[in-house]
DNA sequence: ATAAAATTTTAGACTAGCCTAAATTTTATT
DNA sequence: AATAAAATTTAGGCTAGTCTAAAATTTTAT
């Protein structure tokens, strides 16, 4: 049987809420996450339960099961593999193909899919970095950190965003940091915490806190 | 205000059973078209007339107001270039595409439309030789002829096809006959109007009515 | 011209997904 | 441990789109 756009949805979102650990995520989290009510999330929550994607006990929150988790990454992959298309091949900004693979992604058709990765070549990262599951529905979250967890004097490589909000991108972009920049970090300021980084060996700019935290990179 | 993938449908379906000439839709043509119950389709009707969509006068049949033509031209163009591009860029056949399409064709986003168009190149036909409307929502229906109407000696271009089913265009596949192929008309048989047509001036083959009946062709 | 047949519409009902308001359960605070 | 606050669920209702059965209208055929 096949699951409805709005399940789809439920269950992508249960499973960014409940990250890495599989750690239980409550109705309020869903409901605000889904722009939905509370009770609205209940009835949905009995219902996937009832098709068994989701172990479900009252007032006590959700965690996906292996069928919901599958489920739900299969979403994942083709968002992910959506969103490459719509940057490389498209032309779009990584500002711009969120919402448009937020219906893209529920497009049927596991041939579909398929053709897609391959005609992409199987592309591993999306346009802001994040891992794309394989066909088999393996998903390996690369272990990038923070910038904020890197020492004064390090060079490390950015390799994805934390918030995916159009304006952080777009900030981003006015900055000069892209996929792939070498960032150097040069010195924190103890008040705020405000960074100067160097990009790329060249100009050197001051990025807040907000920024930071955002930021993933990898030390190489 | 945005329309549903449903009332889209029946936009396009109205617009395609109307014809060049505009002529009424009855109801239950839409119900058939719909795979849906007449009184289902008069509730739909109800509200799309409501909507300034279609001019509906109760027991009278539907035509599209010039508002509803233009979302259903969209929806049209939309189903055409993700045809082309399931099949020219990833692969498929031309017998596979039109259930795919069928829902990418309700993903909005204007700008998704002109990119993908401008990614494929303006292309002007899909897979199976239907004409792709503009970005104004020209659509310019070319005069072809079917086959039936070409007479015994005549050598003319298959340029396109009534019938969609995968079934017919894996027959066409199997005898060999494709977009732009060359058929000659040698002979038609007086009983049952079966031809005997020669293909790009090799392999002589027969086609029975029904398969004349559907293949879309052009004198040169 | 009119009765039978076919088509279409109305009436009333169902499901999915959402809502508000009220009730219940859990958690936090004293 | 008792109670206040917060979170969650239940109850009852709404809309879109569908259905069946019955009523109304149009078309066809005598």
């Amino acid at each position: 049987m096949q699951n409805s756009f709005t399940e789809e949805n439920y269950l992508k979102i249960i499973h960014s809420l409940s990250g890495r650990d599989g750690a239980e995520v409550s109705t309020n989290a869903l409901a605000e996450s889904t722009a939905t009510r509370a009770a609205s999330v209940t009835d949905m929550l009995r219902k996937l339960a009832e098709k068994g994607l989701i172990n479900y006990k009252k007032y006590q929150g959700v965690t996906l099961t292996e069928q919901g988790e599958k489920v739900a990454i299969k979403v994942i992959r083709k968002h992910r593999l959506w969103e490459v298309f719509l940057v490389e091949k498209l032309g779009f900004g990584w500002d711009e193909v969120h919402d448009i693979a937020e219906e893209l992604e529920h497009i049927p058709s596991e041939i579909l899919v398929e053709k897609l990765d391959t005609f992409l070549g199987h592309p591993r990262f999306d346009p802001h970095g994040d891992p794309i599951p394989d066909a088999k529905g393996n998903l390996t979250e690369p272990d990038y950190l923070v910038l904020t967890d890197v020492q004064i004097g390090e060079k490390v490589r950015m390799m994805g965003v934390l918030d995916h909000a159009p304006s952080f991108l777009q900030h981003l972009d006015r900055s000069g940091i892209t996929l792939g920049s070498v960032i150097e970090l040069k010195e924190v300021n103890d008040y705020d915490k405000s960074a100067s980084v160097q990009i790329n060996g060249g100009q050197t700019l001051f990025i807040s806190l907000e920024v930071s935290k955002n930021l993933l990179v990898q030390r190489r």
